[in-house]
DNA sequence: AAGACTTTTTTCGAGCCTCGAAAAAATAGT
DNA sequence: ACTATTTTTTCGAGGCTCGAAAAAAGTCTT
C-alpha cells in the first residue's frame, strides 16, 4: 500500500523538483522553474532561497543569461558543482575504470587499468576494485567525502542494485560489491546493470530524440538491453532484467554462450557471428577469444563480397530484427539505439533487421521503428552512472533539509 | 516533468487513501487504517468525518466488528453501495453482456444477448451496445447517474482506452467506444483490453498470490495477456500491449491468424491445437469455426491416448513454454494463471510448457514459476471491469471534495 | 454494581507549506 | 529623468497534518 503523504514530505518533494529542473536545463530562472514545475513564484523563490544558503545551487553572474529584453534581467540558477562528489566505476571485459564527478557532472578525476578478469580470482577482483575507488577518495574525507558510487557492471544484477549476480566477464557470481564498498569505503552503493546505464544516459543527451519510451541495445560479444517504458526504467522483478540477448530466436538452436539454446545472441553476439562466418557448426563452443580486431575484419570481408561473412551478418541481423519484433509485440514500437562496438557493422545488420521486424508484430508500425548506433559504449555507460549517481544526491539527501557544506557558506551563520 | 505537489492536491490524495484502504479491507477501523496509510489519527479522523457527511463511507453499526476485547470498540468503515454506480461492459466473440454495479461492488441489474459479431456491421454493433446501455441506465438520472464505463473488449486497444483499434471478433476497425458511449451516454467511459482486466481482477481476488508481480494468460481461440508489474498494469506505449500472442515462436513457422508466421498463438491457439490435431498442414489457412465443444472433444481424444491430438496439445504447450521462457529472459519469472477455456486442458499443455521453460532463461529459477488454472473467464473480465471503474470513482471522483449525493444527507445541511 | 482499566476516536492548538496579490528590484526604451 | 516591462521577493491568508490531551465506550475486577 503506498505510504500516505505527510506535510513535510510536500516540501522535500518539492526541492527535488527544483534541484531536477535545474539539473535539467542549466541555467534557468526562477521564472521558468516556477512554469516547468507548476508551482508559484513563491515558493520556487523560497525553495531556492534555501537551496542558495545550503550551497547546493548557486545564483549565476549577471548577464550570464542573454537577455537583451526588456524588465528586469533574469537571473540564472546553476547547480553549485563544489556541493558535492560522487564516484562512477565501470567493470568491463578486462577493464576496469573509475571516476570523480562534480556535483555539477564535470570530471574531476579519473583512473583506468587493465584486468584479466576472466582469470583473476575473486579476491583480487574485489580488492583491486575497492583499491582503485580507495585511491580516488584518499584525502576527500568529511564533508568533501563524496556521497555516491555506481558501478557498472555487464551482466545481472538483483533488483535493488546491491549484487553482481552474474556475469560474462567473470566466472565468479553473486558478488555483494554494494555491501562491500559501502564498508570499505562508508559511501552509499548502487550496482547496476551497464546496458541500463547506457539507457539513462541517452535520455540525458537527447531527451527530444529519447523521451518516455526507448531502447538501447548493446551489440559485443553478447548482446545487452537497456529499457525505459513511460520514462522509467525497466527492471525485473528479483533482477536488472531485460536479458534481451537470452529471448529465444530458434528453440533448440544454435548453442548459446550461457549453456542454453537458440538465444539470440547465439546468432548475434560477436562470438555468434564469427563461428558462423568460419563454417563452424552452430553448435560448436562458443569462442571467447575473438577480439575487437577479428570483428573488424569480419566486417570488412562482409562488406567486400557477399559470402560466408555477409551471411553471418545476416543470420545476427535475422535474430536481433525477429527480437525486436517480439518485443514490440508486448511494449510497441520504440526508438532504438544500438551501441558498443557491433554498432559500427551496423550497415551490415540493417537490411536483415528491418526484414525481419517486417514479418512480426512490430512490422505494422515501421514508420515508428528509429535506428541510431553510438560505436563507442563506455562513455556512454560512465555518463549513465554519473546521471543515476547524481540524480540519487539530488533527491535522497539534497531533498531534505541537508546542510551541503556548512563551511562554504559561514558567512551567513 | 512531473507536476509540483500543490498544497490542496495533499488533501486529495490522502482522501484517495483513505478509499482505498477501505476499500482494500472491507470492513477496517479508523486505527486500521491510520496503520496501513501511515497517516496521524487526527488525519484519518478528520477525512473519515468528510467522506461519511458526503455520504462516501459509511459506519458499521456496533458489534459488526467482532471484538471481544478491553477498551473502546473499534467502529469499522464501509463504502456507502449507495454512493454511485457504475457500468461494466464485456464484449466477446458472439456475446455481448452489461451490468450496472453499485459502490459497493454489488450487482444492481445485468443484462446480456448473443451476437453475431463477425458478420454484424459496424453501425449495428454499435447500436446494439449504445442500446444495451440505455436500457441498463434508463430512470437513471441525475445524481444516481453512472460515474463510469469500462467496457472491455478482446483485442488491442490505445494506450489511453479510448478506441478499439483492432479485435478478432469483428473485421471492423479502430471503433471509438469511449467517444461514442461519451456522447450517446453523457457517462466518462474507458475501453480495456479483456486480459488487462482479468489480470485487474486477480489482484482483487487473491492479493497474497497476485501482488507486484504477475501474469495472466487467455487460453482461447487466440492468446491473450495481461501482466503486472511493480503494482502496475503493463501496457504498450501506444496500445494496450502485451500481444504475447504475437510473440515469435518459430520464424517463418506456423500461419497464424494475423496473416504473420510463427506466432505463439498459431501454435497454441484452439484453430491451431485443432489444425495440428487434423493433420492439417502449418501453413493452411486457420479455421475460424472452432466450437469449445470441438476442443472439448479433442482433449478427451488426447487423453485417451498418445495419438496427433495429444501431439497438438504439446506442440501448444512448447510454443506457450518458450513464449514464457522469453519473457522472463526480460522480465523474471513471476507467478502465472491460466484463464480461459484452454485452462480446462492445462493437465495435456503443462509438461511440455514446463519442458520448455525449462530450456530458457526462465528455467533457472523453476522454484518461482507457479501456474494456476481459471477456466472461466467471463466472471474475471467482469469483476476486472467493475474494480477499475470504482477505483477511478475512488480516484478521480471522491477524492475531490465531490458531494457524492446531497440528498441522501439533507440532515446536515 | 461501581470503579479501574484499556483502547479507540475526537478535539485543539502549533507549526509548516503553498498561494495570490502587491511591492520591490532591475533593466530597456523614450 | 521618467515610463514601461519583466523578474523576484515579501506578506498575510488559508489549509493541512501532527502530537498531546481529552473524551468516549466498552471490558474486567472486586
Amino acid at each position: 500500500m503506498t505510504a500516505g503523504i505527510r506535510h513535510d514530505d510536500l516540501r522535500r518533494r518539492n526541492r527535488g523538483l527544483v534541484i531536477a529542473a535545474v539539473r535539467r536545463a542549466g541555467l534557468p530562472s526562477r521564472t521558468e522553474i516556477a512554469s516547468t514545475t507548476g508551482l508559484s513564484h513563491s515558493t520556487i523563490s523560497a525553495i531556492s532561497a534555501d537551496l542558495i544558503n545550503e550551497g547546493i545551487l548557486a545564483e549565476a553572474k549577471a548577464g550570464e543569461l542573454a537577455s537583451a529584453r526588456r524588465g528586469r534581467p533574469q537571473v540564472g540558477l546553476s547547480l553549485n558543482a563544489d556541493a558535492a562528489t560522487v564516484i562512477v566505476a565501470v567493470l568491463s571485459l578486462n577493464e576496469l575504470s573509475a571516476a570523480t564527478i562534480n556535483y555539477a557532472g564535470g570530471l574531476v578525476a579519473e583512473e583506468s587499468r587493465t584486468l584479466a578478469t576472466a582469470t583473476i580470482s575473486r579476491d583480487d577482483l574485489i580488492s583491486e576494485l575497492v583499491a582503485m575507488l580507495c585511491r580516488l577518495t584518499s584525502g576527500m574525507e568529511g564533508s568533501a567525502r563524496p556521497l555516491r558510487i555506481v558501478l557498472a557492471i555487464q551482466g545481472i544484477t538483483d533488483a535493488d542494485a546491491r549484487v553482481m549476480l552474474w556475469s560474462p566477464i567473470t566466472p565468479h557470481r553473486d558478488i555483494p560489491f554494494a555491501e562491500i564498498l559501502e564498508r570499505k569505503l562508508g559511501i552509499p552503493t548502487a550496482v547496476e546493470n551497464d546496458c541500463n546505464m547506457m539507457a539513462v544516459a541517452l535520455r540525458w543527451r537527447d531527451p527530444a530524440r529519447y523521451r518516455a519510451d526507448f531502447i538501447a541495445i548493446l551489440l559485443s560479444h553478447g548482446i545487452g538491453m537497456g529499457l525505459v517504458l513511460k520514462g522509467n526504467l525497466f527492471t525485473g522483478t528479483r533482477s536488472s532484467g531485460g536479458e534481451f540477448g537470452h529471448v529465444i530466436h530458434r528453440p533448440e538452436g544454435a548453442l548459446c554462450r550461457c549453456g542454453r539454446r537458440g538465444c539470440i545472441e547465439a546468432y548475434a553476439g560477436d562470438y555468434a557471428i564469427w563461428r558462423n562466418a568460419h563454417g563452424k557448426s552452430e553448435f560448436s563452443t562458443p569462442e571467447d577469444g575473438v577480439r575487437p580486431e577479428d570483428m573488424k575484419e569480419l566486417a570488412e570481408r562482409a562488406r567486400a563480397s557477399d559470402g560466408p561473412e555477409r551471411e553471418a551478418y545476416r543470420k545476427a541481423g535475422n535474430a536481433i530484427g525477429y527480437g525486436i519484433g517480439s518485443l514490440f509485440a508486448l511494449i510497441d514500437p520504440a526508438p532504438i539505439a544500438f551501441v558498443g562496438a557491433g554498432a559500427a557493422a551496423f550497415d551490415l545488420l540493417e537490411p536483415a533487421i528491418r526484414a525481419a521486424v517486417a514479418e512480426t508484430a512490430g512490422g505494422q508500425h515501421s514508420d515508428a521503428i528509429a535506428f541510431d548506433t553510438i560505436p563507442d559504449e563506455l562513455p556512454l555507460i560512465r555518463q549513465g552512472c554519473a546521471m543515476r549517481a547524481l540524480t540519487y544526491v539530488d533527491q535522497e539527501i539534497f531533498s531534505d533539509g541537508y546542510p551541503a557544506s556548512p563551511l562554504l557558506h559561514a558567512d551567513i551563520a
